[in-house]
DNA sequence: ACAGTACTCCGTACTATGTACAGAGTGCCA
DNA sequence: TGGCACTCTGTACATAGTACGGAGTACTGT
C-alpha cells in the first residue's frame, strides 16, 4: 500500500521541502497538514476502509480531485499520515532507569500509539517511511537501548524485535475489537450461536489437548483472546529473552 | 475481513456438514473443494489483491455468480481457504526431543506455511477460524509444549506468543518482498534515488544514533531489512524468554 | 406419474472506489 | 502585459462485491 510512486516526491513531501513548493498559480485553499490531519481523523474514527479520497475531500469541504493537488496518490497520503502520528508519539523520558523500565516505556508508548490510531496496525510499513517523525522516533527508541555494550546491529535487532512484538500484539487486539464491532455480536453471543454447532461436528476425543486447553484459555479470558493479558505475558517473556544481551553492562 | 455473516453457515461449510447440503436442484458442476482450491491457487500466485470472485470463477470456467452458490461471500471463502491450508500444514514429528528443538520445528513449519502462502500473513484471523484444519494444527502444536508442568492457560499463552512472532516476522518478510516487486526497484536502486534527497533534508547531527545505527544495520543486511536474520535473532530471544517457564521439568 | 418447490446457473445491474483527463480560472515572472 | 504554471473541479472509466430475477433441473409428496 505505502511507498508507491516516486521516492523523491514522497521524501520532499515528508520533509516539507520548501524548494518543491510551486511558486505560481492561485493561492491554495488548504495546507498539506490540513489534508493529512483530516485523513488521520477519518481513519481514527472509522478505520482504514473508510479512508477514501472522497471522504477526506468531504471533510475538508472540497472536491476529491483537489486532494490530488496536494498528494500524488493514496499511498503517499498514507506515508504522510504514518509519519505524522510518529511525530506526535509520546516519548516518555526514562534516562537513568534500568533497561527493563526503559524498554517497558518504549513498548507502552507504542502500544498507546496503536490504541489511538488503530489503522496504524494495518498499514504496511515496509521500506520504512523515512520522514522526520519516523527518524525522531527511531532516535528516541535507540537511546533506550544504548549504553549496554551492544553493537549497532544488535541495537537495531533488539529494537526491531521489541517493536515487532508490540505491533503484532496491538494488531491482534485491534482485530478482535474490529470483528466484534463488525459482527455486532459480543463474544458470548457469538459462542452461543457457534458453540452448539461446533459441538455437533467436533469430536473432543479426536482433539483432547485442543479442547481442554482451548476451553481453559477461553474460560480464563472470559470467552475470547484477552489482548491485555497477551501483551503482559509477551512483554515479560520478551524482556527475559533480551536479558542475556543486556544484563552485561548495567 | 474474515468471519462475517452467519457463524452457523460458516461452521457447517468448514466441517463439510452433510446435513447442510441441499438435496434438491440440479447436480452441481463444482465441489466446494474445487472452489477453495482455485481460490488458493489464485492467491498463491498473485496475492490477495488479485483474489476476486471473478478471477476464481474464470479459473473454474464458470460465471462469478455461480461461486455464490457455494459460498455466502468472499469473507467466508477466506475462512475456508485459511482452514484448508492449515489442514495441509507440515507437522514435523519431534516427540522426545528437547523443547527448544520442538518449538523450533513448530516455528519452522509455520514459517514454511507463510512462505508457501504469502497471503496468509495478510488475512485477519481474529475470532479464529474454527475449522478442522485449525483445530488439528492447534492440537499438534500444543503437543510440542506439553509435559513441562505448564498450566493449560500457560500452554495457550506460550503457543500464542510463538505463533504471533512467526506471523509477524513472516509478515515483514512478505511485505518487503511485495514492495520490491510492486516498485520494480531493487533496494539499491531505491536508495540510489531516495538517498541523495534524504541527505539534503536530513541533518545527521540532529539524529546521531539513528543515522549511525541505521547505516550500520543497512550495511550489515545489504541495504534493507534482512528477514532471515530477523527471524533467527527473534527466535533465539524468544526461546531464551520461554526458558524460565519450560526448563523446570525436562 | 406429476406437480410443487428448492435448488443451480448466470446475465444484468447497482454501488463504491482510485484516479486520468480536460477545461476554466488565477497569479507570479519576464 | 502576456504567458504559463498551477489550482480547482466536473466528468468519466476501470475494477470490485454482490443483489436480483429468470430460466432450467431434479428430488419430494401425492
Amino acid at each position: 500500500m505505502t511507498n508507491a510512486g516516486d521516492p523523491a516526491r514522497t521524501i520532499a513531501l515528508l520533509w516539507r521541502d520548501e524548494s518543491a513548493i510551486p511558486r505560481k498559480g492561485p493561492r491554495r485553499a488548504l495546507t498539506l497538514d490540513q489534508v493529512i490531519g483530516a485523513a488521520i481523523e477519518v481513519a481514527d474514527a472509522d478505520g482504514l476502509d473508510a479512508l477514501t479520497i472522497r471522504r477526506v475531500a468531504q471533510a475538508l469541504n472540497t472536491s476529491p480531485m483537489t486532494i490530488y493537488t496536494h498528494v500524488p496518490g493514496k499511498a503517499e497520503l498514507l506515508d504522510l499520515m504514518v509519519d505524522a502520528v510518529y511525530a506526535h508519539l509520546s516519548r516518555t523520558a526514562t534516562t537513568g532507569q534500568p533497561w527493563r523500565a526503559r524498554l517497558t516505556a518504549v513498548a507502552q508508548d507504542n502500544r498507546a500509539l496503536f490504541q489511538d490510531h488503530p489503522w496504524l496496525t494495518t498499514v504496511s510499513t515496509q521500506r520504512p517511511v523515512l520522514g522526520p517523525g519516523a527518524i525522531a522516533k527511531y532516535e528516541h527508541e535507540l537511546a533506550a537501548l544504548d549504553g549496554h555494550g551492544l553493537t549497532d546491529v544488535q541495537l537495531d535487532d533488539c529494537l526491531t524485535y521489541l517493536l515487532t512484538f508490540v505491533h503484532a500484539s496491538a494488531r491482534t487486539a485491534i482485530e478482535a475489537q474490529a470483528v466484534r464491532q463488525a459482527t455486532a455480536l459480543t463474544d458470548e453471543q457469538w459462542w452461543a450461536s457457534a458453540g452448539p454447532l461446533l459441538a455437533r461436528v467436533l469430536n473432543p476425543a479426536d482433539y483432547p489437548l485442543a479442547t481442554r486447553v482451548g476451553e481453559a484459555a477461553g474460560q480464563a479470558h472470559q470467552g475470547a483472546y484477552d489482548p491485555d493479558h497477551m501483551y503482559e505475558f509477551g512483554l515479560a517473556r520478551l524482556l527475559d529473552g533480551l536479558a542475556p544481551l543486556l544484563d552485561r553492562t548495567p
